[in-house]
DNA sequence: GCAAAAGTGTTCGTTTTACACCCATGT
DNA sequence: ACATGGGTGTAAAACGAACACTTTTGC
């Protein structure tokens, strides 16, 4: 049994050089029309598309996201999307809000409970499920139409990874276990969308004592190599409980 | 229609010498039973009270909350309750976050969106509808046992509005219209639970511009009084927006 | 006049900001 | 040898922490 008028969306957000990016998934029509009120007539559904023109494309794309079963946690049925969708079992998984508005589904009542994830770029094109087949990574500034209110999630999602980014740091869950500090930096700089003074940023990362050098460095770089850091889980866990400072200029 | 596995629970938060409280909401024991399950055996209903001890007293305290209707806004629906409950229309509600564990309420599946209100002691006082003849205010040191997951809610209530505090100017929301600086000074040191310097307090205050001096002086105290401050509310949009760091010591 | 809380400044160390040049590597 | 990004220091200003006494008022 699932609950009908639940369901868990999940925002998954992936980095890399060419910035934030967020897994979307697409529908078809036809797994649309399945959903929509056996007995709705005519004149309904045509109110329907009008109130929501995305329906009438002949596919779109959406937030990974599902009914909650009856017999499953919350926090749990979170989890096992997040792994249908990238195959990745620990995974920062945070929730958004939930999402009420009394017509954001046009066929029927459905509370959503939003979540964000933070995936690892060394993990997230390395499985594709059946079920994931139609996901697809968009830039953060290039979104396809979205359905229902998936775009104000997606910004939700955004300002809550902002906050959580600037006062505690899990923002290194979206870096390869190993990462330059130019990498961390143009990181921050996307989330927060501000550019920071290379000086300044790397003096704060060195106080935090957060990170460790590894020994070693960039390969086949057409440039000089830039040396490669992990990050240090004791420091990681001291700053995720007392919190840190990252507001900079 | 309501929707049976969704409900809404209000955190009440007030505030005035005596620290921090909290309105629970007193249910009797018919209440109760008359929401367990029609068909439940005996030894079905065993089995809850065994889990739930907190049941089998003859009353028991909770958060004010409900089932959500089907045909309404969750976010409307909150202030609806807490209108129940306060009479009050304007106040400063935000969401906790959605509860969700298999086993949060014994007889049946509900998830709950937890949100948390911030009330000024000058209104809530004033009305105790019939619907709310059942309301206390308790100290959020002195909270008597609850039911389900209400101490969990609340207690992650109260790390939210830790959060918002120290980085937003809506700690304002619990005090009189008209405030000493002293109040607001224990204020914080009750939500953060930090004794703070009295002279870097101001120092900051005041740097901030958000409080304007409304000329008058407390009454009726036995030793000086102290000025009533306002909070200019054009400054506290704009902190709003920008964000503040009042993470003192 | 005394009890109780209000109100106020200075010093010192730390943090933040602004700013520009040389270094290492691959082609 | 040149293009590309990597890496570094310093000085001035702002901020945070620690700290103690005087003022006003009611009784």
């Amino acid at each position: 049994m699932i609950l009908n008028s639940i369901s868990v969306d999940c925002v998954i957000f992936g980095f890399d050089k060419s910035g934030l990016k967020v897994l979307l998934n697409q529908i078809d029509r036809e797994a649309l029309q399945n959903a929509l009120p056996k007995q709705a007539s005519s004149d309904q559904i045509k109110q329907i598309y009008e109130k929501h023109p995305v329906l009438t494309q002949d596919n779109y794309w959406s937030l990974f996201g599902e009914h909650v079963p009856e017999q499953q946690d919350l926090d749990e049925f979170a989890k096992d999307l997040l792994f249908q969708a990238t195959g990745l079992n620990d995974v920062y998984l945070q929730q958004i809000n939930a999402f009420g508005s009394l017509d954001r589904v046009p066929y029927t009542r459905v509370i959503t409970i939003g979540y964000y994830a933070l995936i690892n770029p060394d993990y997230y094109s390395l499985r594709q499920s059946n079920l994931a087949k139609s996901l697809q990574w968009f830039n953060l500034n290039e979104l396809p139409t979205l359905c229902f209110d998936h775009e104000i999630i997606i910004q939700q999602a955004l300002n809550k990874l902002r906050q959580e980014v600037m006062y505690h740091p899990v923002g290194f869950h979206l870096l390869s276990e190993k990462f330059t500090l130019t990498e961390i930096q143009s990181l921050y700089e996307v989330i927060l969308n501000k550019k920071m003074d290379t000086r300044n940023f790397r003096k704060k990362l060195a106080k935090m004592e957060l990170l460790i050098d590894s020994g070693e460095k960039q390969q086949n770089v057409a440039h000089r190599a830039a040396k490669l850091y992990q990050f240090d889980i004791q420091v990681y866990e001291k700053l995720k409980m007392e919190g840190l400072n990252f507001r900079i200029e």
